[in-house]
DNA sequence: CTAAATGTTAAGCC
DNA sequence: GGGCTTAACATTTA
């Protein structure tokens, strides 16, 4: 479920809420007063990155699935206690579980900037590039996944990136040269707008090129896999086609 | 069956 | 305090 591409499929899963009063909410997180929910009236849906944003009158409720989340309309999973169930006329219903649950009370424009956010209009390629430049010792496996610079991607959006531009995943950022870094950029943003159309046709898989694959469909070399970078996350990539720069 | 995985946060340690 | 490592969370899939 959770890159941000998932994440807006999931707004868009949630639309027909907008506009609907909820009448009761309950949940298994500690964290959040349930009780100042019930009586206010969804007034939007938005996404910023991973996070799902459920805008009400005086308080926003930011879901975010983590790893493993998931959610369900209108029926409860069976045996399944949710994180957060919002009631609404009519028997509606929608279900949350094994995620984080916030209540925002500041206004949203304060907590986030929308020309991060890889799936938003208001995405800044200019800015990010920029930010990239002022992390110029990283590794760029590390960049990638970096939700201050790309809100939104995630592992398998950095492994097909860094595939399709034919950058080596532990490249210095400092060292592509500019040009490069401008198409890896580009290549992310494409890529994320084909893994929600992918995600939305439920062929996300049939097109990976890199991500879980052992074999290069470039070149047919075997590819590399390797837990690498800060988080140890898991990267494949082509030795022989993804040039290192550093 | 066991292990690993699309992710983040908090605690603990130097 | 900073920076790094580890654990915790929780569920599905290989």
């Amino acid at each position: 479920m959770p890159e941000g591409p998932s994440i807006v499929l999931l707004k868009e899963a949630l639309q027909s809420f907008v506009d609907k009063k909820i009448v009761n909410a309950d949940g298994s997180s500690k964290k959040i007063e349930y009780g100042r929910l019930p009586g206010a009236k969804i007034r939007e849906i938005k996404t910023w990155g991973k996070h799902l944003l459920i805008c009400l009158p005086d308080v926003t409720i930011r879901i975010h699935l983590l790893m493993f989340g998931s959610y369900s309309i209108d029926t409860p999973k069976q045996n399944r206690i949710a994180k957060l169930s919002l009631f609404f006329a009519r028997g509606r219903s929608v279900h949350f579980y094994a995620c984080s649950v916030k209540l925002i009370t500041e206004p949203l424009s304060r907590v986030y900037d929308w020309t991060a956010d890889i799936m938003s209009k208001k995405w800044d390629s200019g800015k990010a590039v920029k930010k990239m430049n002022a992390r110029s010792s990283e590794l760029v496996c590390d960049i990638l996944l970096d939700q201050d610079i790309f809100a939104g991607s995630g592992n398998i959006i950095k492994n097909e990136t860094l595939f399709r531009s034919k950058i080596h995943p532990k490249s210095v950022v400092g060292k592509i040269p500019p040009l490069r870094k401008k198409l890896l950029v580009r290549e992310l943003i494409g890529y994320s707008k084909m893994f929600l159309k992918w995600r939305r046709a439920n062929t996300l898989k049939r097109h990976w090129l890199a991500y879980s694959k052992k074999i290069c469909p470039r070149d047919h070399h075997p590819l590399a896999k390797e837990y690498m970078g800060k988080s140890r996350r898991r990267t494949f990539f082509c030795e022989t086609c993804q040039k290192l720069y550093g």
